[in-house]
DNA sequence: CCGATACGACACGTGAGCGTATCGAAACAA
DNA sequence: TTGTTTCGATACGCTCACGTGTCGTATCGG
C-alpha cells in the first residue's frame, strides 16, 4: 500500500517492470552498505541506472520504497511438522537463517535494529509483516508442546519465547560474516531446550 | 588516545573540563536521538553550547569523538562472588542493565549494534574496550562452573556462552523503552540453567 | 601588566541530497 | 499516424554539514 496507486491502465508507455526491480535491489545494496540515514533517493536512483522521476513516480519519497524493498526480503514462512517442538523450532531456525543467506541480507536486518525505530511508518509495517507472524508461529509451538507434556508449564510464555529464539539470533546478528551451520543451530537448540546443569 | 596529545601545560588558558563534560554528553545523546550517521559535530558543538574550534582542538575528527564518548558509557565490570553459577551470571547480567539504565544509554547500545561496522575504528576499540573483557569475564565463570560439575561438560564453551548471554542481551535490545526486572532476569537465567524441557 | 592560549561566534567555499520541473526520445493504444 | 505516458538526463533553489579561518574576549603564568 506505500507504493502509489498504479491507476487502470489505459493508453501510453507501460511502466518498465526492470527498472521496479532494479530500484528495489539497489535499495537493498546501498541499505546493506550504508544503512537507513546513509541512503539517499539520488543513490538509489544512481545505482538502479534509472532517473529520479521514475521513482518519485511510483513512491512517495524514500520510506515508502524501503517499506516495499524490505517486504522482498523476507522469505515464506516455514510450514511446522509438528512431529516435536525440537523440529518445529528447528524449521523456525532454519527459515531465519534462510533469508539471511547473502551477506547483503545480513546487513540489512542488523542496520534496521538500531535505525527503524526512527523511522516510525516502516517500524510498524516492519513489525506487523515481518516479526508478528514468526513470533506467533514460535509461540504456537510452544504452546502446543506445552500441551503435549515437552514443556515445563511453570515459565511464562513470553520468557520462553525469548530463551528459545534469542541465541540464534543474536549469534546472527553478530556474526554478520557467517552462516550458522545446521549443527551450531542444534547445538544452541539442544542446549537451550536440555539446560546448561548437568541432570542429576 | 583518540584524543589530541594535550601537550605539556606552559602557560595560556587551560582548556575547560566543563567544555569537555558537555562535549561528550551531547554527544551521547545525539547518538541516541539520530544514530552514528545522524550525529555531526556541527549537531554535538551547538547542543554542548559550545563552538566548533573547541571541538576540532581536541579531537582529529568525530570517530575520535565518538570513540572517546562510548568508553564514558560502560560502567565497571562486576566482581563476581564466585559462590554459584547462577550467582556469577546474574551479576553480569545485572551489571549490564545497570549500564542500560538510561534510555539514552540503550539507544546509544542499539544504534551501535548496526552502524559499528561502517567505523572501523570504533568497532576495533568498542570489541577491544568493552565487548572482550565482559565475554572473558562470562567464560571464566563458565569454566570454573564447569570444574564444580555445576554445568555440562559436553557442549562447546561457546555455544553455552552464546546461550547464556544472548536472551538477555537480545531482551534489552528489542525493549529499548523498558528496564528488565530483577525478576526478569532471574526468570531468564533459571530457565536457561534449567531447561525448558520438564524434569523426568 | 604582558604574552600565550582557549573561549564562543561567525563566515567562508565545497559538496551532497532534497523535491520539482523540463527536456527529447521511446513505447504503447487506438 | 496521433495522442499519451514513461523513459533517463539534467538543472533548479534549498538546506545542511564539512573543515578552516578569523573575530573580540576570557583566563591563565610570569
Amino acid at each position: 500500500m506505500t507504493e502509489i496507486a498504479r491507476v487502470e491502465r489505459r493508453s501510453g508507455r507501460p511502466r518498465s517492470e526492470d527498472a521496479d526491480r532494479a530500484i528495489i535491489e539497489a535499495t537493498l545494496d546501498l541499505l546493506a552498505e550504508s544503512g537507513i540515514a546513509g541512503t539517499s533517493i539520488e543513490g538509489i536512483a544512481a545505482r538502479a541506472g534509472v532517473g529520479k522521476t521514475t521513482i518519485y513516480r511510483r513512491w512517495r519519497g524514500l520510506e515508502s520504497l524501503i517499506c516495499d524493498a524490505m517486504l522482498t526480503l523476507k522469505g515464506p514462512l516455514p510450514t511446522l511438522s509438528g512431529a516435536s517442538l525440537r523440529d518445529d523450532l528447528l524449521s523456525i531456525a532454519e527459515a531465519a537463517a534462510r533469508s539471511r543467506e547473502s551477506a547483503r541480507n545480513r546487513k540489512v536486518y542488523a542496520c534496521f535494529v538500531g535505525e527503524m525505530s526512527r523511522y516510525p511508518a516502516l517500524d510498524a509495517q516492519y513489525r506487523e509483516t515481518v516479526i508478528a507472524p514468526r513470533r506467533e508461529l514460535t509461540r504456537g509451538a510452544l504452546r502446543r508442546a506445552i500441551e503435549r507434556g515437552e514443556l515445563r508449564d511453570d515459565l511464562d510464555l513470553e520468557v520462553m519465547s525469548e530463551i528459545v529464539t534469542a541465541p540464534t539470533l543474536h549469534w546472527m546478528l553478530h556474526h554478520p560474516d557467517q552462516t550458522p551451520s545446521r549443527e551450531l543451530l542444534e547445538q544452541l537448540l539442544d542446549g537451550v531446550l536440555g539446560g546448561l546443569r548437568p541432570r542429576a
